[in-house]
DNA sequence: TATGCTATACTACACATTGTAGTAAATTTT
DNA sequence: AAAATTTACTACAATGTGTAGTATAGCATA
């Protein structure tokens, strides 16, 4: 176990849930369990554990399908999601890396092949 | 306690020992103890564990002054250190959120303004 | 309507990380 | 040798996360 570390905010197993429901964005617990079942064992009451807490993070709203099971949805879509979670560790990074982690930045998206490269290159051709 | 989170990899007592001994760069326990002692409450032992766990883990080397008391020294220079931290963090970063987070970094570094700005502006600059 | 399946809530435990510090033993200083 | 310092060892609390059992409540069907 253990390793998220230093970005993603979620846990492995919460961002194994995330990833599903925001394909799949009006999912039971029973929906997300099996789907997981598939690959590994794990026991329903785990994945519902964890959806409640995202449910509690406020990362997961969730509405009572008449009476029955709760239906949950991503309460942001996954881009905005990211874009937070990027916010949040990028202001922080610099908070306390400064110039140092600018500087590193630059260089690894340098080196580094993205599909929409073009979209960030226009971006970044705009600083002067 | 807590919120460290996202990015320093550090908590926040060992962060404030770090900050400590990259300006004194072969510091006693007793050297950083008396140092926080001044601003807080805190027990020697208390230092005298985070620093051993620092070493454990790498971030601080230690020898011994003939006999006496370790001698504690970091094992890389701030700015490597940093270096590698936001290279990490970074990288993961790009991992997990993608182009958004490359976009939004833009956006972040765009609006804030760095005492050495001019410096990655060069950089950001060679970019076409 | 009674019974049983399903979902939910509640509770619990393990483990890692970090802050916190006491105690005992070793070593240095006086 | 006595006193002071340093270290090693141990321990505990809080938090986050993965894991899951149990009990309860509600719906569906026999």
């Amino acid at each position: 176990m253990r390793y998220n570390a230093t970005t993603s905010s979620l846990g492995s197993l919460e961002e194994e849930i995330m990833q599903i429901i925001w394909k799949e964005p009006a999912a039971s617990v029973r929906l997300v369990f099996e789907k997981i079942k598939k690959r590994r064992e794990i026991a329903y009451t785990t994945v519902m554990t964890i959806m409640s807490r995202l449910h509690a993070k406020g990362i997961l709203n969730r509405k009572q399908k008449d009476g029955g099971a709760y239906v949950y949805a991503p309460a942001q879509s996954k881009e905005k999601f990211l874009e937070q979670i990027s916010e949040r560790v990028i202001k922080n990074l610099i908070k306390n890396c400064g110039e140092v982690a600018v500087a590193r930045f630059i260089d690894i998206v340098e080196a580094g092949n993205f599909k929409k490269s073009a979209q960030w290159r226009k971006k970044l051709k705009k600083i002067k």
